[in-house]
DNA sequence: AAATATTAAAACATCCGATCTTTTAATATT
DNA sequence: AATATTAAAAGATCGGATGTTTTAATATTT
């Protein structure tokens, strides 16, 4: 038999608050849009002082819970939870985790093959149009600049987002937004940037055709292409 | 040509203070273990109030970068981000993203049998011993009580582990806490409970023989059922 | 000498209240 | 009617006083 107590956690006022602030939310008691009364106020509600509440605002805050405006009619409201909390959170988490390209990779190709084969059934012809102008504004662009790296997620985003399953797009996301922090430390040139496009542009090209196996084909060769491309640039710059 | 600005932010002391030392971190010139000065120390540093600074260090405290000891020897200490502030993030973006239990399951289809794949090509026998113990621990449970779930996530966390892939890792483990909240909300019963134990038992004996396809296939078939029992559960209980 | 109890200091936790800044709504002016 | 001014609400910042926790050093007891 093996015991398994957690660490006691240090009780604090501020921890305490956000306990009930949060259990609210999720409860149902206090919904998106309604303002939680002023730090004034809550402190004195409370029966604590106000440095107390305002760090558990913070922290609710950094949870992406609240946002907190100044000024008169400012306050505390409640808010839903954006992605970019979570793709932070992941990068914090990844940042020190660590984890090798084949592990994105091999990650990858789980999921987004099966994703362009959903699209292949149900992209309309307005979906492509958007997908072809992404192609064109990244072939378009000068040079490996920055904002290449916003098209290519978007790319992939878009795909994510048409297959229309939330709990995919935010992993996608998630992932494309950690790979791209790789892709900026390895300094990727301009023959990887071609690669990329004549890759989104064969995915593209099934998916006019609407043809899942062949969609999915040219996504696998996409991501390993990728893959090889950084490893490539790797060697490269060392 | 589409222009694309950002929200002006608020620039606030506290802000800046994160942002100085999270990059700090992530460019190398703090790690893992070293300890920030004191409140004291590092508010005169920056020229700062006290009140400034510890709300730096409650937000990444939040983001957890930080923890935060009392005492002599005590103060703020970089750590590694645990799984747990992923998870927790991943909770409370999905609870106002509300996904229908098809897209959990659709998103379980694409990488738990996958995983199982590989799970079969390099399993060992102790390996299959921890996952026979949590099964029988599972059985031996009274009635279904809130441990269970725990067992239910460290199965799956077990076998995501296997394949040895940090990334699915935290995804798998993410969303079976997530799945985990809805089970409660559902009441699930004894019948469910049963139901998943023999998945689990179907999926353990196809790993003992190290056959993949069939390991797999079994995985596909737990979802499914996870997913109908769920239904079922909710049908019940309205 | 070893075990135990006491004490002191370091560092966070909490509180209070004063003052500054931002934002908006109401009002006054042109 | 448009613009400028003013007032008030609410957060932002500051600084210092006091409390609490934790640990290390010291003293005491057995």
């Amino acid at each position: 038999m093996s015991f398994h107590f957690e660490n006691v956690k240090v009780s604090r006022i501020s921890h305490n608050i956000v306990d009930q602030i949060r259990n609210a939310i999720m409860n149902g008691e206090i919904n998106v849009g309604d303002r939680l009364p002023s730090e004034t106020d809550f402190s004195k509600h409370f029966g604590v002082s106000k440095s107390s509440l305002r760090e558990a605002y913070r922290v609710l805050e950094a949870y992406g819970l609240l946002e907190i405006r100044q000024g008169m009619s400012g306050g505390a409201f409640v808010q839903k939870v954006d992605i970019e909390v979570v793709k932070e959170g992941l990068a914090n988490y990844l940042f020190f985790k660590n984890p090798g390209l084949e592990e994105y990779s091999q990650a990858r190709m789980f999921i987004e093959p099966e994703i362009v084969k959903i699209c292949a059934t149900k992209i309309t012809d307005e979906e492509i149009e958007i997908l072809n102008q992404n192609i064109e504004e990244m072939e378009r662009e000068p040079d490996g600049e920055i904002f290449i790296s916003d098209l290519d997620i978007a790319f992939h985003k878009k795909l994510v987002d048409i297959a229309g399953n939330s709990i995919l797009s935010v992993f996608v996301e998630s992932v494309q937004t950690a790979l791209i922090r790789l892709k900026r430390i390895m300094h990727t040139d301009k023959e990887f940037l071609d690669k990329v496009c004549e890759g989104h542009r064969e995915i593209v090209s099934a998916l006019i055709e609407r043809d899942p196996e062949k969609a999915s084909g040219f996504m696998l060769k996409h991501i390993k292409d990728v893959e090889e491309g950084m490893q490539a640039c790797r060697m490269r710059n060392l």
